[in-house]
DNA sequence: TACGTAACGGTTGAG
DNA sequence: TCCTCAACCGTTACG
């Protein structure tokens, strides 16, 4: 893989189209709007597009959470082997039962909820590739399939109350559909703490004090979905620092950056998300590429290794903004928008080193 | 000018 | 192994 990755936006700053921004950024973006930040003057800072600072923000006010849903992969599934069963047995008992009958039953049996009940279509595959050829002769199914139930097709909906939580196997979460009111700090959704700012910052906290924090790795680690999906799935250590994991460290590792690092609200104001080094400093500079090569930040074996490049530092390096635009800074300090001044700093007790007043 | 959001082109990963 | 598809992404443009 090339390193030619990553586009430039028309504030100047680094991107990789459709994948994510570093979790160093998306936490620097929230640190920012808690400091009174403007959105826009975030943007313009960071050199993100207002559209992501604000989708960022609005995310986080609404699930606690700064990282990224999780990307690609498919629908949980929903024929487990016990549906599956009761299907056959459904189907034993009454060789004549409809599919749209067999999914009533799953849900009227608690075998199955409203959100991961099988549509009629699926309980009619099943019928026929699994169930049909084992029980009953199959002429019995197809004529039976009541093929278009749309009635009931609206049930099958996917989406969960919450997205990114349904119990499905990427997430392993223990609570499809818990949702965190925002103001509840951090987590919020099911990946539990690790993916609060909160954690995050006690991340940073962490970082700074480790050993290798500041160390000039640069190998990026592993997807950040994986990250994710690692800690959603309960993510044990995420609520204390001792937890601290391969996941806890590498939020956004996918990004191979050499500045990057848990921001730290002081560098603010000078704060550029680039490296001076050069201006693609985000996603590591040109010649780290954006995206690790080789496909695929394969993880890093050791979660701590040298792979992290999470100093203290801040994400932006201590050069001054170059704004392709202008320079815009915090003429309106206060921004109403930010309405949970200390969730970033009460978790954990892990204060943000706000030191840029 | 600031901000919310739809559209767009892109990536990802389970099936 | 390759393809499909639906999830997500950030940027852009519009109102």
């Amino acid at each position: 893989m090339e390193q030619t990755y990553g586009e430039v936006n028309q504030l100047g700053g680094v991107f990789v189209n459709g994948r994510p921004l570093p979790n160093a950024i998306r936490l620097r973006i929230v640190e920012l709007a808690q400091l009174g930040i403007r959105p826009c003057d975030i943007s313009r800072q960071l050199r993100v597009s207002h559209g992501c600072v604000s989708k960022i923000l609005a995310r986080y006010n609404e699930t606690g959470s700064i990282l990224p849903g999780a990307i690609g992969g498919s629908k949980p599934r929903v024929t487990t082997p016990n549906v599956v069963k009761h299907i056959r047995e459904y189907k034993q008992s009454d060789p004549g039962i409809f599919a749209w009958e067999i999914r009533d039953r799953l849900l009227a049996d608690n075998v199955c909820d409203k959100y991961n009940v099988p549509s009629v279509s699926s309980i009619s595959r099943i019928l026929r590739n699994k169930i049909g050829n084992l029980s009953q002769p199959s002429q019995y199914d197809s004529p039976k399939q009541p093929a278009s139930q749309p009635t009931y097709n609206h049930l099958y909906q996917y989406p969960y109350p919450n997205p990114i939580s349904p119990g499905s196997t990427k997430v392993g979460s223990h609570h499809p559909g818990v949702h965190m009111p925002t103001g509840h700090v951090s987590i919020a959704r099911q990946w539990p703490s690790a993916h609060s700012v909160n954690n995050i910052l006690g991340i940073r906290t962490f970082m700074e004090q480790s050993p290798i924090a500041g160390t000039e790795g640069s190998v990026y680690s592993p997807k950040m979905e994986d990250w994710a999906s690692v800690n959603r799935s309960g993510f044990p250590g995420s609520q204390n620092m001792n937890g601290l994991e391969k996941s806890v460290v590498e939020p956004d590792m996918k990004y191979p950056q050499s500045a990057s690092g848990l921001s730290t609200v002081g560098s603010f104001v000078p704060g550029c998300v680039y490296p001076t080094t050069n201006q693609y400093g985000v996603y590591g500079g040109p010649g780290a590429g954006y995206v690790t090569p080789g496909h695929h930040w394969q993880t890093q074996g050791n979660p701590l290794g040298p792979s992290v490049t999470v100093h203290g530092g801040d994400i932006a390096a201590p050069v001054t903004f170059k704004h392709p635009v202008r320079e815009v800074v915090n003429r309106k300090p206060n921004s109403p928008i930010i309405k949970i001044p200390e969730t970033l700093s009460n978790i954990h007790g892990l204060p943000i080193p706000a030191s840029s007043s």
